[in-house]
DNA sequence: GTGATTCTGTCGGCTGGCCGACATGGCTAC
DNA sequence: GTAGCCATGTCGGCCAGCCGACAGAATCAC
């Protein structure tokens, strides 16, 4: 089982080399976060490019009704705003702060000017487009193709293939602090069904809670259970014939 | 009404300086393929970029059971299979000529090359990523927000958008083939469904159809309709006091 | 042409999961 | 401490939309 396959994809900052991140440290505002508050809004102008250096954010939608939809976690060292600012006419997502954080802001324009003079920073940026743009098709593919458990189980499974460590005897632990209600706007259900999945799964012993800070999936029971190689790698096996 | 804030995007190679583009061709292989023919599959290497030169693809994810997941439908000029080839880790799409069609393949390493030494390109390609990538999101939340028929009317506005031809009284005219199968594949819903949200959409004078190679939609009927900006523009208008 | 295939239209039955409601238990503030 | 808030857990009613089925209409192969 291949179980990294995006793992090193998300942390731009980190994956630059040291000369080209000093450079473009120099075009960047750094700014305090406090959680909760927003970074960029659906309506703005998105004019920046936008690095966690510390701390967690969201970046969503808001439907017209209020409906909050999860597009992505933003951890230390990823890079986000970036597609809105690439490719213009404003922004149409919401980033806010999970908790207090500090942002690097780059000047859309600035950014440009940077990427064209850095190569491989620039490739950096395609491929981080890339992986993301992946992992929204599997989100979609999930979202239409699964009922609600199994798409509760795969997004563990996404989790622990982004952040979990992986302990000796297979059990894989992951400690990001998460609700209910934001793992229901990530697969599109409502929070009742997240818990309800969340206890089947528990009944099957497939994953624990201690606490609730982290959970510790059973590397054994995941195999058993179906959240297998589907979920954790991203490839089904198909027919090669062709 | 802002009405085309996407569509300059898609077509890559048209975008391209002609200078580069002749290095890019230079570089590439071409190749027709046959209408219902595979140009890549999932499980395969991804070790190629391609571009249309004519006709139309699909490029789409495929469940396990067996359940089709269109995530775009390619049109002449534009690059496709990059997202793959670009961040590896195989295949995870199938790309599917819906009629005859020129390709043009041009391996990854190649193409990194390419990209490496044609900083204009590369700010193209990730402009394009980005498009895409705001694209896959509007479509995620339309999928978690709305009902089938508000999504089926939002996809008939994505499409006028992109394809359409606005006429003088401001009816918009779509001449692409699609069927209903391939808009519930676009849109999480089953054919049943696409249908029938036509035809309420037809009872109430928003769209027409002449034979079935193309639909007329009323420009006034889809104002009226509420199938307005906050279908076409793809920012909805929010408080931008922050 | 003619047969085969694919697409469109329509109808009921069945059900996953949304929604509201309410209780409880843990954190946080002070 | 204790008050308030937020997250979790559970239940039942209700309905959007999935699914199977079938009949025309259109298109394609040859």
């Amino acid at each position: 089982m291949q179980f990294s396959t995006t793992r090193q994809s998300p942390d731009f900052l980190a994956r630059l080399t040291p000369s080209d991140r000093a450079d473009l440290l120099q075009l960047a505002l750094r700014r305090q976060v406090a959680k909760g508050e927003l970074i960029f809004q659906a309506g703005g102008a998105g004019d920046c490019v936008h690095f966690l250096e510390a701390g967690r954010a969201k970046i969503y939608h808001l439907s017209l009704t209020g409906k909050e939809i999860l597009l992505w976690f933003c951890f230390p060292d990823e890079i986000f705003g970036l597609a809105e600012a690439c490719h213009g006419g404003g922004r149409q997502v919401y980033a806010e702060a999970c908790e207090t954080s500090q942002v690097l802001s780059v000047a859309q324009e600035d950014f440009k000017a940077f990427l064209a003079t850095h190569a491989a920073a620039a490739l950096l940026v395609i491929d981080v487009l890339a992986a993301r743009l992946r992992t929204l098709g599997n989100t979609m593919q999930s979202l239409v193709a699964h009922d609600v458990n199994e798409r509760v189980a795969q997004l563990l499974a996404q989790l622990a293939d982004r952040h979990g460590r992986r302990g000796e005897n297979g059990d894989i632990y992951l400690d990001i602090r998460i609700t209910h209600q934001e793992m229901a706007n990530m697969i599109g259900t409502t929070r009742q069904s997240v818990t309800s999945a969340l206890n089947i799964l528990r009944r099957l012993g497939v994953v624990e809670f201690d606490d609730h800070h982290y959970m510790r999936l059973r590397g054994d029971q995941v195999q058993a259970s179906g959240l297998d190689d589907r979920v954790f790698s991203h490839a089904p096996p198909v027919e090669t014939a062709w």
